[in-house]
DNA sequence: AGATATTATTTGCATGCGCAAATAAATGTT
DNA sequence: AACATTTATTTGCGCATGCAAATAATATCT
């Protein structure tokens, strides 16, 4: 008998979702800020960063890019512009925004940090599943996130 | 087009474990403190004592089983014995170990809340997945970090 | 039995985060 | 043009968490 009211395989998906991201995220962040200095936010902020427009992007996009409060962002943005990875300038035409930028030392810390970091992914996550698991995972955790059923 | 090296279908479930456990996780956690002023932890030690053998359990164990760290535990027991939901008793042939009894205070509690929480789970979670979607997910993440208790 | 290592748990401390309120600049209204 | 509303970002604050060191009790070894 499982615990609550949840058939099996709904604790089974539960738990396996719990436990997966926690294992994961917790060795990838612990790997970027031994070898890096890199949080996994931090890191996210500098990829987002680099494939944006002209490597550049307001407080807000990048907040809801890298799943984290605004509040949030602004101290992140903080320690990496105090690190010179990045920088923080104010938006020509809006002047409550700001616009952050990717330095080239950024750029750089990136490309070295990259490298790791999907050497990471590939050993902790991705090269443990089949490519048909990869996709269907992929597919499944997708419609959680998007619009809701009527109810 | 997609960043680093990873292939599209990597970084796709990559993402969509992230995003998944960050809006699910979210949600519920905030669900289950305005209704019921219980983190997702602490709900899951309720539910972890609940299901031992007599309603009680050793620090280690609960942190193992809630992916806790042992300080972090210790404080959230702290917290959860305040409220009268749980009580620490010394481990009566080990000295140095604390034994955390599930009390009928912290049983009601918990039969209140897993209502709710079960109604979140399934709302934003399974309910948007088909069985065998359910399945493949369980199975997959299982996989990430070995096999589960099933209960 | 006595010294040493191992184990269970708890503190000291620092960190990163989110919420709510504050600030400041834009937009809308009359 | 003056006033209210909305939007973008930043602070004030508190909290849950993890790591490393401290504590305390048990196991191990000779």
């Amino acid at each position: 008998m499982n615990p609550m009211d949840l058939s099996e395989s709904e604790w089974r998906a539960w738990q396996a979702l719990l436990h997966a991201y926690h294992d994961v995220v917790r060795t990838l962040d612990r790997e970027l800020q031994d070898e890096h200095d890199l949080t996994l936010a931090g890191y996210d902020v500098l990829l987002r960063l680099r494939s944006a427009a002209n490597k550049a992007l307001g407080m807000g996009d990048l907040a809801e890019r890298v799943l984290m409060s605004p509040s949030g962002m602004t101290r992140l943005v903080d320690r990496l512009a105090d690190r010179g990875l990045v920088e923080r300038r104010p938006h020509p035409s809006d002047g409550r925004a700001a616009v952050v930028h990717l330095t080239d030392e950024g750029s750089r810390h990136l490309r070295k940090a990259a490298r790791t970091h999907v050497r990471g992914i590939r050993e902790h996550f991705t090269s443990r599943l089949t490519e048909t698991q990869l996709q269907q995972v992929g597919r499944a955790l997708e419609t959680i996130t998007g619009p809701h059923e009527s109810h």
